[in-house]
DNA sequence: TCCAGAAACTTGAACGATCCAATCCTGCCT
DNA sequence: AGGCAGGATTGGATCGTTCAAGTTTCTGGA
């Protein structure tokens, strides 16, 4: 059958060394125009492809990205990670290189696993989604200048490495003005323990789009744990304190609860959920969407700007949501 | 700093030859008990790990395996593969393989896809999700030779090549066989058109579910594209025409539409959906859940029983389904 | 004690690409 | 014609590992 084809086969098939071919694929602007094209047609009729391996044993570099894959945390909001991934293997290819997936209990784990990733297969990136305050992981990585993009902003030092991310604020004060424009005026708001940065970011838009409308937060706020339960009993707190006639929520796990809570009121409590996950799609909730493709593409940007030496892209990205409006707003 | 640590960095340190060392790690029988433990020594405490590009370009196998992730096509059971992926991975990893990611809007790209994979990083193997009727993706992969297993019967040819599947059968005809012991009696199906696979195996389920009952399955059956509008018209349908008491549908998709129909009959027609996606979870819809970790799981216990010379595993699995019981059941 | 045969270990070569340094052209100037 | 600069091209070395083919060490039986 056809032997392997290699930079020798397509080098004496187009009549020119090896190195010349290795010319032509790494630095074509170094051979004269004629001899390259009769390269270019030695590799596309021998159907050469480069072996990665090959090429990294003497490079170091891989082309390869680690990426992680989460069990699925409540399902809800898991298939934000799904569509991010694929933006990112979409992205990643037509950048020329691939992602590998990895799974990690814990983030010693997950450091462990970053060293064997670096050590057998030389990964030339990570690209974390989610970190939090005072992250070991991003602290590890730094340290042994290995390069990476989070998905997600390091809320106490904007400098620390190069992230992407959604202007959460700006998507809820838009979810927010979008209510008072339909009159609403007592518009409370469902989120998360303050501490978290996503969470006081979320909360944090809600809250200046109606200072800036002039009216009072006051008491139109409460904060759990992520849950359809828990937004449930939230809501029908909030019923009964302060009757609002719409609310903003940090999640649309908590916006399925609030919307079970306020099942059969008259006029109907206008809900708006955050991530337009399919659950909030299928049955109909209006939710800020987050533009998880252009996200995903943003961090492949960034990484190839790193390594392949264009120092003079941005390293921070901030995104802007949209509304998706449906039927409870 | 430290510099890079070889095989024959750990064979000066353990006093041996680079072959040994080696043979360690490929062959520890053949090595003497006492040599064995001193080369261990020297590669923890060198915290040598071998070079995946070295060994791949001698021994022409990558410890990678390709599994393609979708662009979440209607979103609701899209998670089904987020969640299969997951699996993948993990036990991947344990295995001492890597999930590669790759996209492709075609089956003539995605074929494309293999020979670059399969050129360029020379992959050991594929994991497909889903194949139709004389997929042309397999058989290229059987024509070359390349070792892959599909999650998804091949419907025409069940020895065609190595597969894990779940019996929707026998998913169908346990959420039928409940709905039968909760007293019902017309039960109806909705389902997609005749000729998929998958679809005409679930329905099956139902069907002789019924037979067994005695119950005549005649007039209770509609078939559809999937989707939440078309579960709910041809729901509707249903109740007009046949008035069933109950409902399997062969996706979440088309049991979210079927819900959306029955609001309101009182008593309440049950509704068992296909896939226990998030969204079912979420809205306590009653449906068939697959053990998609176990799937994965399977599939890469069938490649690696390919992969590494065992060929005494089995190149079938039908996995069982359970049924998640909620309140719409 | 010696030797055959097995077991344990070592050395040289190879995988396919890129880097390095040396050589070969080519056109231009004097 | 000769010399020269510069780009284009070439062969050899190299990355870290495993394979193939040696060489040494061990073991046990005569």
């Amino acid at each position: 059958m056809a032997e392997k084809v290699t930079i020798a086969t397509v080098a004496r098939h187009a009549r020119v060394s090896r190195q010349t071919v290795s010319n032509v694929l790494n630095a074509p602007h170094i051979v004269r125009e004629e001899t390259r094209l009769r390269v270019e047609d030695a590799i596309s009729a021998l159907g050469y492809r480069a072996n990665q391996a090959a090429r990294q044993m003497r490079t170091g570099r891989s082309r390869l990205i680690a990426a992680r894959i989460d069990p699925t945390r409540d399902g809800i909001n898991g298939s934000v990670l799904d569509r991010f991934l694929h933006g990112l293997t979409e992205t990643a290819d037509a950048a020329g290189y691939r992602v590998l997936l990895y799974t990690a209990t814990d983030d010693e784990r997950e450091i462990a696993t970053y060293g064997d990733l670096l050590g057998t297969y030389e990964l030339d990136a990570f690209v974390l989604v989610g970190t939090k305050h005072g992250d070991p992981r991003t602290a590890w990585l730094a340290d042994r200048d290995v390069p990476f993009v989070t998905f997600g902003r390091p809320w106490d030092a904007l400098d620390a490495h190069p992230w992407v991310d959604v202007d959460g604020a700006a998507g809820t004060a838009q979810a927010t003005r979008h209510l008072l424009a339909a009159g609403h005026r007592r518009i409370a708001f469902i989120g998360w323990p303050a501490g978290s940065g996503v969470g006081d970011d979320r909360r944090a838009g809600w809250r200046d789009a109606l200072h800036e409308a002039g009216v009072d937060p006051t008491g139109l706020h409460r904060e759990t744990e992520d849950g359809i339960a828990q937004g449930e009993r939230l809501m029908r707190d909030l019923l009964v304190a302060v009757a609002p006639t719409a609310v903003v929520c940090a999640s649309d796990s908590l916006a399925l609860g609030a919307l079970q809570a306020i099942r059969g009121t008259d006029p109907p409590v206008s809900v708006i959920g955050f991530d337009d996950t399919p659950v909030a799609a299928a049955i109909g909730l209006a939710s800020v969407s987050q533009p998880l493709g252009d996200a995903a593409a943003r961090c492949v940007d960034l990484l190839t700007g790193v390594l392949d030496g264009n120092h003079e892209t941005p390293t921070h990205v901030l995104l802007q949501p949209s509304l998706a409006l449906r039927h409870t707003a």
